[in-house]
RNA sequence: GCGCCCGUAGCUCAGUGGAUUAGAGCGGUUGACUACGAAUCAACAGGCCGCAGGUUCAAGUCCUGCCGGGCGCGCCA
């Protein structure tokens, strides 16, 4: 729906299908043995508006010239006036591909149905209602939110808008790691700054957290619970402080996210998993499924089977569980819950887990690709032309509530989504707080915000876009208009393929390139002036890129200002 | 050693197997406001797409091997 692409896509098609069968290429009339037809974009105008190859695909299957296939489908197609809506002319070029040529009108209708359409341009139904779990972020309650933690909240949220802009049913979540012995190590970490406020004299240990914030979370305790405190016995006072600090940790985390624009549908805690006994359960199911041995005293996962270099230890020799076994427990219930498709966003160094835990889906009778992984790069921090060194270990890492004091929301959104998930990051801070042409983020808001301005003028004009059918769009034929058009056009299939490829920073580049169009057009033409046909469909223009600059900026989670 | 990711302009990076001409931003040089917002625009300079083979009508894109960088390879999470 609202794909003015699609439909010019499905009369090609078409054409092609009827020049393929009278043009005698293919014996069977509809047989396209492990073909689609591609139509593409062309590059260059001369090229018309969209082109097959078509015929140089078929060469070697039907042992014609490309040349003489592409002919003979072209002179075969039946495009005469009245039967096509769009396709006006074709032509065959180059080693044999057909070049359509269309009416105009399929530009003008582009612009209809981008304003009609509003905040629905570029959604669709093409993920059929699929069923998608998308887990992120996920990190230890053991610390502050970080840049890198950022990096992940940024293209999850923005991943999750997408997938569900193409017709996906996505449910975000958030996997609170709160059992095990970090919790434990944190509580007791709380626990002994608490006793340093207190004046007690205690060496904190190297294997505790080191931040500030542990300070922080301690001065807090002893603020709120000072009494109850001393009246405690030791025992109870450290399950206190890893109950508190627990909780203080995950709503500073919820906090910073929430400041960052990221909410999650479900909040999943691995304690009550644990608790539930549901890692007990399938370990137990596994061994029903024979798929678990015991060695060396410990009890092993036979994840060769499913690809692995080696099996993997579920419980230990000392009856404790793996990480593995936990997450194996995990995913089962996510699958449990209905979900066809699980994608996790990890770090690389986690990348090694990948097969072992799907091999542990497969072991109890899941498909391998129910679960999907997107190993998320790192990041380095760059300011003024220097890296910032962050240490983990001495608690100095840049903090995501620091990122946004710095450079804000927006421009940290934008500058998180703008690589490939893939690669590494390089966060420039000067530039992203810089409130200039440098910063695309703001090169894009402005565009957004310049056309309410004039959309602010036109009001005072009493100029409005209300009676859509009656605007005269044919007035627009500057390169520039209609490059913009045919932008605006592709934007639905700008966000199928962000979504398909899981690939956010494409809507980044495609936003920056419709803000570039926008800007490059009002600097060469007005557009209010003295013919009002004109200003009238210019007016359309605008509205269009604005409502297309509009959908993709909240797609990738950032605002688009009416001013700024 | 094995596995995954990355090598594209001085820098940071885009580039669904398609067309004699591989793009953008930053940085550099030069211009443009008495008109809708100059947080803007225009122009110029800058490239054996890491190297070598292969598949294909067509390779920056796919395959193999090398070279260079990052990260993994626990009965840690």
């Amino acid at each position: 729906m609202y794909n003015v692409v699609d439909d010019v896509r499905c009369e090609i098609r078409s054409a092609i299908i009827v020049g393929l069968k009278r043009g005698g290429i293919l014996p069977i009339p509809g047989d396209l043995p492990g073909i689609d037809i591609p139509v593409e974009y062309t590059r260059e105008r001369a090229h018309g508006d969209f082109a097959t190859p078509i015929a140089l695909m078929l060469a070697g299957k039907v042992k014609r010239k490309p040349r003489d296939i592409a002919e003979a489908i072209a002179d075969n197609m039946e495009i005469a006036k009245g039967k096509t809506r769009y396709i006006q002319r074709v032509e065959v070029a180059g080693p044999g591909f057909i070049n359509f040529f269309l009416d105009r009108k399929w530009l003008e209708d582009v612009l209809r149905v981008v304003i009609s359409a509003g905040p629905q341009y570029g959604r669709s139904g093409v993920g059929c209602g699929k069923r998608i779990q998308l887990e992120f972020v996920s990190a230890n309650p053991t610390g502050p939110m970080n840049i890198v933690n950022a990096r992940a909240a940024a293209v999850g949220a923005s991943l999750a808008n997408i997938l569900k802009a193409s017709g996906h049913d996505v449910s975000t979540e958030y996997y609170v790691n709160d059992a095990g012995n970090q919790i434990n190590v944190l509580g007791t970490s709380v626990e002994l700054r608490y006793l340093e406020l207190k004046g007690e004299d205690v060496t904190f240990p190297e294997w505790g957290y080191q931040g500030s914030y542990i300070v922080d979370i301690a001065r807090l305790a002893m603020d709120k619970y000072d009494k109850k405190l001393k009246a405690m016995a030791a025992e109870e006072r450290t399950r206190f402080f890893c109950d508190f600090a627990l909780t203080q940790m995950l709503a500073d985390q919820k906090a910073s996210l929430s400041r960052f624009g990221v909410e999650f549908d479900v909040w999943f805690s691995e304690r009550k998993l644990v608790e539930g006994g549901a890692v007990s359960r399938v370990i137990e199911l596994l061994k029903q499924r024979g798929m678990v041995y015991d060695e060396d005293g410990a009890s092993w996962l036979r994840t060769t089977e499913f690809g692995d270099e080696k099996d993997r230890v579920l419980v230990k020799s000392d009856g404790d569980y793996t990480y593995l076994a936990g997450d194996i427990a995990y995913h089962k219930n996510k699958l449990e819950r209905g979900f066809e498709l699980l994608i996790n966003i990890w770090g690389p160094d986690h990348h090694g887990h990948v097969v072992p835990t799907r091999a542990g889906l497969q072991a109890l009778g899941y498909p391998g690709g129910s679960l999907e992984v997107l190993l998320l790069q790192f990041l380095s921090l760059m300011s003024e032309g220097e890296r910032v060194k962050m240490s983990k270990r001495a608690g100095e890492f840049i903090t995501m509530d620091d990122l946004i004091d710095e450079v804000g929301s927006d421009a940290a959104r934008y500058f998180l989504l703008m690589r490939n998930i893939e690669s590494h990051l390089e966060f420039d801070l000067s530039l992203a707080k810089e409130h200039s042409q440098a910063n695309p983020v703001y090169y894009i808001q402005y565009a957004h915000a310049r056309i309410s301005s004039i959309f602010r003028q036109a009001e005072e004009r009493n100029m409005n876009l209300d009676d859509l059918d009656e605007l005269d769009l044919s007035n627009l034929t500057e390169d520039a208009e209609l490059d913009i058009m045919r932008k605006l056009a592709s934007y639905p299939d700008e966000v199928v393929i962000s979504a398909f490829e899981r690939a956010p920073n494409r809507l980044a580049g495609y936003a920056l390139d419709l803000a570039g169009l926008f800007h490059s057009l009002y600097n060469s033409h007005r557009v209010i002036g003295e013919d009002s046909d004109l200003t009238m469909a210019r007016l359309a223009l605008s509205r269009a890129v604005q409502t297309v600059l509009a959908n993709v900026l909240g797609l990738l989670g950032i605002s688009a200002p009416h001013e700024m």
